[in-house]
Order: structure tokens, then sequence, then C-alpha cells
DNA sequence: TGCCAGGCCCTCTTTAGGGCCTT
């Protein structure tokens, strides 16, 4: 099996030794290996108190595959859901569903489960890699205003890694795509039957999170350029199709990690810092077109491994730095007022 | 008529300007 690992010199050290760096450090997180394909493709290793091969102070440590089928994980009554999903996705597209029997008040009650203070309860919590969900996540628009333009692709990719790990559809912007030497994407292509517009998707897309989501956890989303693009574009489509935005959904932009990476090691801004330069640092070979979601999702994760580990950042600074839809829109309002 | 994204960061800086980054 080909793995992309073997160009990686991280990886390129037995997982055990991988593990052994990561946690002589940190509590946990970042050493996930590919494993192959284009669905549950990683693998975290998890470090926690159950332990089997190391110690972190005084801490044991284990190696542990964590897989979707963790018990307890409103399994019984996601899983099938999720497994339709799935069916139902093929060669980029969703078809619209109602099987899923989705509707405004489940997302609703779903949406009351808030959590507070979420930063504050994870920075509590010892378990941090057993709590947060991290997705990695990419789309394609139509251009670059996210009043004028939509999304015509997303991508994300659970880091935990099993089955039905990652989501990709091509969504239908009902409008024309005139990009599409960008990144391929035809008017044609999303016109297509089938191919689900946002308001279609975006019940598919939070039923898909929330099949992924650990009990009392918040889900952190991680993309490139996140604060300045995806996240808005994402606020912008759920406010346009009258969906809110889950509380408990936290988000992080890897383009301030990179810049601090850049600096830890002397050198001088502006170094690029951008999907392709960062790959292209880490050596890390393209797996599938660039500028379709799921290619950059692919890269942008092993980025991530990187990353956190170039930074000594574990999950718990991950949501250090991590910020809410609220905290954009409040920033708006300021601007707005100001 | 002309413009047309916007947030972040750096510097020849901070009551600013320009480049990067995303599609």
């Amino acid at each position: 099996m080909r793995t992309v690992a073997m160009n990686f010199p991280i990886l390129q050290v037995p997982r055990f030794r991988i593990h052994a760096l990561a946690s002589s450090c940190f509590e946990s997180f970042h050493s996930l290996s590919r494993t192959g394909g284009n669905n549950s493709s990683f693998r975290i290793l998890g470090c926690s108190t159950h332990g089997l091969e190391g110690e972190h102070g005084n801490r044991r440590w284990s190696r542990r595959p964590i897989t979707t089928k963790t018990e307890g994980r409103n399994k019984k009554t996601l899983t099938s859901k999720t497994s339709n999903l799935r069916q139902e996705i093929s060669d980029g597209s969703i078809a619209t569903s109602n099987k899923l029997n989705i509707n405004k008040s489940e997302i609703s009650e779903f949406q009351r489960t808030q959590c507070c203070d979420i930063k504050q309860n994870i920075g509590e919590s010892r378990d941090l890699f057993g709590l947060v969900t991290v997705i990695v996540f990419d789309i394609e628009t139509t251009g670059f205003s996210r009043v004028n333009d939509g999304i015509i692709e997303i991508a994300l990719q659970d880091l935990q890694g099993g089955e039905n790990s990652t989501f990709q559809t091509l969504v239908n912007p009902e409008r024309y795509v005139p990009n599409t030497t960008v990144h391929g994407i035809s008017t044609q292509m999303v016109s297509k039957p089938g191919v689900p517009r946002m308001k279609d998707l975006i019940p598919i897309l939070m039923q898909f999170v929330k099949s992924r989501q650990k009990p009392n956890g918040p889900v952190l989303w991680i993309g490139h350029n996140a604060r300045s693009f995806d996240v808005p574009f994402l606020i912008n489509e759920f406010t346009r199709c009258s969906f809110e935005i889950p509380p408990d959904w936290l988000f992080m932009d890897t383009i301030p990690l990179a810049r601090q990476v850049i600096k830890s090691r002397g050198l001088k801004l502006p170094q690029k810092v951008s999907l392709e330069a960062l790959r292209e640092y880490y050596q890390i070979p393209l797996i599938g077109s660039a500028h379709r979601a799921m290619s950059d999702v692919y890269t942008l994760s092993m980025i991530v491994q990187r990353l956190s580990f170039d930074l000594k950042l574990p999950v718990s600074g991950f949501i250090e730095k991590s910020f809410s839809a609220s905290d954009l829109s409040n920033v708006k309002k300021k601007n707005n007022s100001g």
C-alpha cells in the first residue's frame, strides 16, 4: 500500500517513537498517520491516563487508535443515519435527502446544547484529546466575495479517522461559476440533479458533524485562512439559509500558526504561508488536484500535524487559539459601528 | 462614473500603506 508517510522525515521513525516525541512534551495530539484511501484515512494516536507504552511526567500514556465506533457516541441514533448519508454521496455530489428526516426542530434541539464557556470547560479538562472533535475543512467558492459569491464544494475530515471520517460534496450555488479555471468545477457540474443547494446541505452537514461529535465536547474546525475566508463564508451561508452555527463549534486558522513557525525558525516574514508554500516546505506530496476541496483537506491535515509538532502545540493550545462564529460577528459589528 | 473582499500582519509604522491569503 502506498503511504504518504514515506516522504516525511517525521514519519519515518517508528510510530511509538513519533508518539514518544509528541508525548514527551505535551499532553496529546499530533501523531496521525495516513493509512491510504480516500476514506478513513487518518488515525490519531492519542495519549491518556490509561497507559500502555510510556510516560509523560508522572502520567502514564497509551497509544490508542481511536475509531468512530466508540461506545456511547450516539451510536444507535446516528450511525445508521450517517451510513445512509455516505451511501448518498457519490461522484462528488450528495443526493438531497429526506431520508434522514432532519428538520429544523431537530437542529434547534441540537443548537440548544450550548456550552456557556467552551474554552474554559476545555481548559479545565485533562482528557482534551478525548473531548474535542478536530475537523479539517476546506471550501471552494465562485469567488472571494462572501456577499456575492457562493460555496460550490465543501470537504471535511475528522482527524480521529475511522469509518465515515470524511465528507465531501459539490454544492449548487444557483448561479454561474465564473472561476472554473481555478478549481475545475463548472456550472454544469454543480447544476446536475442530485447536487444539493446549500439550504439542503446544511442539515446533512450538521447531522454528519453531530455523528462525529463526542458527548459534551466541542467541534474544532481547522481551515487555512479560515478566519478571513472559510468561516465568514460558512456563517453567511448559514445565515442566508436561516440556520445558525452551533455554539459548540469552534474554529482555528492555520495561517497564524504557520507564521509562528516561520518566526520561531528565525526566518523573516513575509515568508510565504500559502497552502501550496507550506506543502512544499513540509515536502508533502499532492494528493488529487490542488484547489479541489478534498485534496486541500488532505494537504492541510498533514500540515496541521507538522505545525502542531513544530510548535509543540497540543489540542489545548489549538483551543486557546480558536475563535467562535460569534467572535467574528462581534468584530464585524464593532468595525461597522466604528 | 467608478468601484467592486476583507482580515491580518509587517514596516520605510500606528490618525498608513501595502502585501498576503483564500476562490
